[in-house]
DNA sequence: ACTATCTAGTTCGATATCTAACTATATCAC
DNA sequence: GTGATATAGTTAGATATCGAACTAGATAGT
């Protein structure tokens, strides 16, 4: 179990920095993270809902919701329905910022597609999101 | 992959938060994994040899081992070999803490080892290496 | 032997993340 | 309705990590 841990450890440590590299603009993975979210699943979502989505903690993505605003990817607006929410909406600068990031991160993936066996990657997900539930149930146990 | 990727993402930040907030002393699970590293396979290692084993940088290690040193949980010696470098020793202080690291996170991970399938986990272990050695051997390229 | 290049480690600046403390609004009990 | 509690978001402080620039020592080519 360590050592899966550990492996998994490393491996998120090695794709972050990768991608990071590769990021538009000298933006984190984690920006991009919120953007991807917003244009697949629609925006106009809060800020908290965000958070959980991506398991950090809702100081964390303030931050990056900040960060997102300051270079006008996205709009924060109050949320009509609870004074004390807001409701987070792309830009249309957002959605190209979005285009443009996977259009520099798309060749690494065919290529890591490509070298390895992609058919065991996929068979792995049910597990690890049994793992991740598991550890999102149990935070601070 | 990039499902994948994400998922690995979530879990190592989750699991990294949770061994963070069981370490003794305020210490980073980081701090432990260099410690745990030089009792298993022995002290008297170069920095840069283990920042490798763990794939963060030079700079990265550098700091980690200066926080232990400050803590007096390792020891840095020169090299008689080679003047640049230096060897990284355990002091008795550092083997206690090791002790006292594993019993704080031992029962953690045993309620994971209960609760979810450990056979499927294990079996995940061969991929994760095949994938960490690809992104280990395509940095930046 | 000398010079150019490479390697080990440190230092610096930037940034993502965490926890804790705070403000403001909602909700619930009575 | 009023007071206690819970929730959404922000801010402050700490720290792990990265990349880049730097120092010092080793190695290779001529």
């Amino acid at each position: 179990m360590f050592e899966t841990l550990n492996e998994i450890g490393i491996i998120q440590q090695l794709a972050t920095t990768e991608f990071n590299r590769r990021m538009p603009d000298g933006l984190h993975i984690s920006h991009f993270g919120v953007i991807n979210h917003l244009c697949r699943l629609g925006d106009g979502r809060t800020p908290l809902g965000i958070a959980n989505a991506f398991q950090v903690t809702k100081a964390t993505m303030s931050h990056t919701l900040a960060r997102l605003s300051d270079r006008g990817l996205v709009e924060l607006k109050q949320n009509p329905d609870d004074g004390r929410s807001k409701l987070v909406y792309l830009t249309a600068r957002g959605r190209v910022f979005h285009e443009r990031a996977i259009a520099a991160v798309a060749p690494a993936l065919e290529t890591m597609d490509e070298n390895l066996d992609l058919e065991k990657i996929i068979a792995m997900l049910p597990t690890l999101r049994e793992l991740r539930a598991y550890l999102d149930n149990n935070r601070g146990a």
